[in-house]
Order: structure tokens, then sequence, then C-alpha cells
DNA sequence: CCCAATAGTTGATATAGTCAACTATACGCT
DNA sequence: AGCGTATAGTTGACTATATCAACTATTGGG
């Protein structure tokens, strides 16, 4: 499998990538898939979290989020509560099973990355990341 | 949407990607998706190219493969013939109208590319290749 | 008080990816 | 030759992901 051209590698990673993590996920026993993965660092990294936040910073369909954290709410991982001020804003946050598992899945992803940066010098990673961050600001900013 | 892990920027890019290249691809009016396309690239590639050649370079399921190509027949963009010495092996090969749009992809898609490097240098695109391809090394080969 | 805007939910549907069983041909072997 | 096994590709059934449009509930502004 060799890689030539930009867009090759990029598909060729993300496609690679959700493999790994599935089966990291799943190697885990717990019943997530990436996305729910990429929701629960959302919820905590950000206060006082929506439904809405997520799907800004995921760039996902609201319906696709809205099932998703549907199922997080029935795994007992998060509960939602409706904000004072707006009831139309329902809050998201861990329960107690949620936090035990966040852990958890912090080990098992700084397990995923470690394998995935074999080899590679922490500034070539940083380099990385950077150059992909400039790349998601090109194709979201200029869009017309 | 501000990036910070590396799993992060991953998931986003491609998930970003993926929409830019639809959208470069239904603006040309195809019927055609990402995963079309690296067919079609394959195919360009390849000299006696078969189904299991792409099988091996996307690293997708033969039976998505197997649908793929039967659609790429059914809008006679490409045409598929046994092999005289093993016949079990049908290779592929563009059709007229085949070489024709994959000249007008190769032009959409040098806009999307030019779009995703704006602000890059040459340099910069082609290390993230480089560490984009290291970690699909690392992901496919460590895994026992 | 009404209306447009916003947050979230739901149903229907489409697209993508996976698994396992199957056919047909080819290759190596005694 | 005839047998077993490997390989290329196809198909059906299924699951997972993603998208669209219609809907409810609430809010804030005129």
């Amino acid at each position: 499998m060799q890689q030539t051209s930009l867009s090759s590698a990029l598909f060729t990673l993300a496609q690679s990538y959700r493999v790994t993590v599935r089966e990291a996920i799943n190697a885990n026993e717990l019943g997530l898939n990436a996305l729910h993965v990429r929701c629960l660092h959302i919820i905590a990294e950000t206060q006082h979290c929506t439904a809405n936040d997520i799907v800004a910073k995921t760039g996902r369909d609201k319906a696709q989020i809205a099932r998703l954290v549907k199922e997080l709410i029935k795994l007992e991982l998060v509960s939602k509560c409706a904000d004072e001020n707006d009831k139309r804003c329902l809050i998201l946050s861990f329960t107690d099973q949620g936090n035990a598992l966040f852990s958890r899945l912090e080990v098992a992803e700084q397990e995923v990355d470690a394998k995935l940066c074999h080899g590679l010098t922490d500034q070539q990673v940083r380099d990385f990341i950077a150059i992909a961050t400039t790349m998601i600001e090109n194709i979201n900013h200029n869009t017309p």
C-alpha cells in the first residue's frame, strides 16, 4: 500500500484511524465508536455543554448527534438537564460512570496515539497537527 | 472549531475532506463519491489493474470494491475484460468517456488540493504526507 | 401577543462498510 | 489425468453512518 498524493494519504489515514480506534474501543469492551468518543471529549472539555455545541464542534448533522447523545444517556454515561435560563438548552454532563469510563478511555487513546506516532518525533507530531488544523481551517473558512 | 489533539485533528480533517470532495464532485455533476474517485485513480495509475489491486491499495472490503466497480461499469466509465492468461482476473480500463471524465476530475481535485494547502509551503505538504504515510504504516504493520 | 429564530427530536431514507457463502478458474501435486 | 487448495470476483443479508425534512417546545424581539 504505497501512498503518493495528499488525497490518498488523507483518505487512507482516516480509514485506518477509524478501524484502529474501533478495535481499541471494542478491545475495551465498550459499546462505543469513534464518534461517541469525540462526544465524550467535547462534553468533558466544554463547560455547560449542549448538543448544539457538539454539532458545532464536529460539523455533523444534528440528528446524528441527537441519537448519539441518546445512546450515551441510555448507557448512563451522560445525563442531561434543562438550563435554568433557557429551557430549550439541555446541558450534558457526565455521570459517575461516565467519569470513570472517560478515564479508561483516555488511557486507551494514549495507546492508539502512541502506536500512531511510533518513530515520529514530538516536533513532527506537533507539525502534523498544525498543518492538519490549517487544512481544516482552509476548508471551513473559504467556503463561499 | 478549535483542534488540539491528534485524534480530533485527524477525525475532523477526514470528515471535512470527505464533505469537500463530495461538494466538488457534486458541483461537477458527476454521480461519483470519494471512493469512486480513488478507484479511478488507481485504475489510471496501475497497468493491468484488477479489482484485487484496488482492494490491496485501498484496504477496503472486496465486496465494497466489487459493487463500486460495477457502478463504474454501469456508468460506462470503465470496462472490464478477462486476462488472457488467467481468466479469473478481470482487467479494468477506462472507456473513452472514462478518460474524458478523469481529465475533468484531475482539474477538480487540483482545486480541492489547492484550497486545502492554501498558505502552506510545498515542503510542509510533503512533510505532512510523509508523516501521514508513517502513521498509516504504524497502524497497519504493528497490528499483531 | 404574535412571529421569527433556536434547540432538540423523530421518521424516513440514503450511503457506506462488513461478513459469510458462493462460483469459477488456476496451480501444484502425486 | 484428477484431486485438493488457493485465488479473483460476485452476491445476499446485515449493520453502521449519515442526511433530509418535518415536527415540538421554548425564547426573545417588535
